[in-house]
DNA sequence: TGAAAGTCAATATC
DNA sequence: GATATTGACTTTCA
């Protein structure tokens, strides 16, 4: 559900206030509604390919809240789950925002993130897992996409409606100022507020934020005091954007591995060793192997910079986004972990299921499953390298578990 | 209590 | 106009 966000309640009329009225409350939960569609689909929207599998308890039926079934649902395979939610969303012309705030709560941003770089299930607390069992529930019933059509069509509807109205109001009311959009927290005009203007961190910002991190990933207090003051910036920016890029590179590294490892889904085995050792693929590391055209050394920053390490890239952290799971991001539920996809579950009921997700496992699979079009396979020297490293991560990964138990970073082993 | 996870929402980019 | 990025913030967790 969506969160109460501290400062900011979405403005009635916004198109969130019609999402958040679906949304909230499971009772009007769209899922709990779509629940009682639930069923293997009779269609397929987008073009007759694999269909959900491991079917979730349905909300309706069971009487089970979208937390409860998050908490009994089998593992997920989040990437098929993205891609296939992404592909249907593409094919119906449909938007991340109607998507996001009539279907998941989530904004436009979250969505997108969330799409482009999902995270293994086994890495995700319950709180992240509710989205995609919601987009589970959602891709599993039949009639998703025309519902959201005809949320669609309202929401314009609506918005011309508002529209024709702000217009000939603004003919008879002096002042124009009806019809504006307060957006965040739907403010009157007199209290148009003092928004805090936001950050934007130049480039070079960037670049030295990113070396400091490649040298301790964990700064100490001291060492963002310094980089704060060195750059001009608040130490609580220092500070958010080191939690920012350890958390993101993070998801980057769960994607690489998964890749690296050849096809091998974050559902399989109840995660395999690599991913599970979630700890292990908590590595907030660049990946330490000498990467092409590592970043230039930068002056001037005075906290003893080096750069032989090998700099994790913009690469890393930006470059690959396309890495949102869609090629070889394989995976399959693995149901034998499943408390819920029992004998009768769509495991094993080749091809039924969407989350069979027989797509990447296997060419032979390709021809009557969903090979991505929009995946096509890097070359095996790209998979060597990513193997590596992979391995290297690991190693470094481990180094940083054991330094990190370490208070001083000055004891850090690299 | 600090770090991670999750998310918002402003802004950039396509 | 839709989507992607990212700084900031809240909540969760160990």
């Amino acid at each position: 559900t969506p969160k109460t966000s501290a400062s900011c309640s979405p403005a009635p009329e916004s198109p969130l206030s019609s999402a958040e009225e679906s949304v909230n409350g499971l009772a009007g939960d769209p899922l709990a509604s779509q629940s009682s569609s639930l069923k293997p689909p009779s269609e397929d929207p987008s073009g007759g390919e694999s269909q959900p599998g491991t079917p979730l308890p349905l909300p309706g039926h069971s009487g089970l809240s979208i937390q409860e079934m998050v908490a009994m649902s089998p593992e997920l395979d989040t990437y098929a789950i993205t891609k296939k939610v992404k592909e249907v969303l593409t094919d119906n012309n449909l938007g991340q925002r109607l998507f996001g705030e009539t279907i998941l709560g989530l904004t436009q941003g979250s969505v997108s993130d969330l799409l482009a770089r999902p995270k293994p299930w086994h890495k995700l607390s319950l709180k992240g897992r509710e989205p995609f069992v919601r987009m589970q529930l959602w891709l599993q019933d039949p009639h998703s996409v025309e519902k959201l059509m005809d949320m669609k069509r309202l929401e314009k509807k609506a918005y011309m409606k508002r529209r024709l109205s702000s217009l000939s109001d603004s003919h008879s009311v002096d002042g124009g100022l009806v019809g504006v959009d307060y957006v965040q927290g739907s403010q009157s005009p007199g209290q148009q507020h003092l928004k805090k203007p936001r950050v934007v961190l130049g480039p070079e910002e960037k670049e030295a934020l990113k070396k400091a991190y490649q040298q301790k990933p964990y700064p100490s207090p001291k060492t963002i005091e310094e980089l704060a003051s060195q750059l001009n910036l608040k130490t609580s920016t220092v500070i958010n954007w080191f939690h920012n890029y350890r958390s993101r590179i993070r998801r980057e590294l769960f994607i690489e591995e998964i890749q690296a490892a050849g096809g091998l889904g974050p559902g399989s085995d109840g995660g395999s060793p690599s991913l599970r050792g979630s700890k292990s693929g908590e590595g907030d590391s660049c990946d330490g192997t000498e990467s092409e055209g590592t970043v230039e050394t930068r002056q001037g920053l005075g906290i003893g910079l080096e750069d032989h390490r090998g700099a994790c890239k913009d690469h890393d952290m930006e470059a690959e986004s396309e890495a949102g799971g869609s090629n070889n991001s394989p995976a399959q539920i693995d149901c034998t972990t499943s408390g819920l996809a029992g004998p009768g579950s769509s495991c094993g009921q080749g091809g039924l299921g969407l989350f069979s997700l027989t797509e990447a496992t296997s060419s032979s699979h390709a021809s009557s499953t969903n090979i991505p079009a929009s995946g096509p396979a890097r070359n095996p020297r790209d998979n060597n390298l990513r193997k590596k490293k992979a391995a290297n991560l690991n190693n470094i990964i481990h180094r940083l578990e054991k330094a990190a138990s370490k208070e001083d970073p000055s004891e850090w082993e690299f």
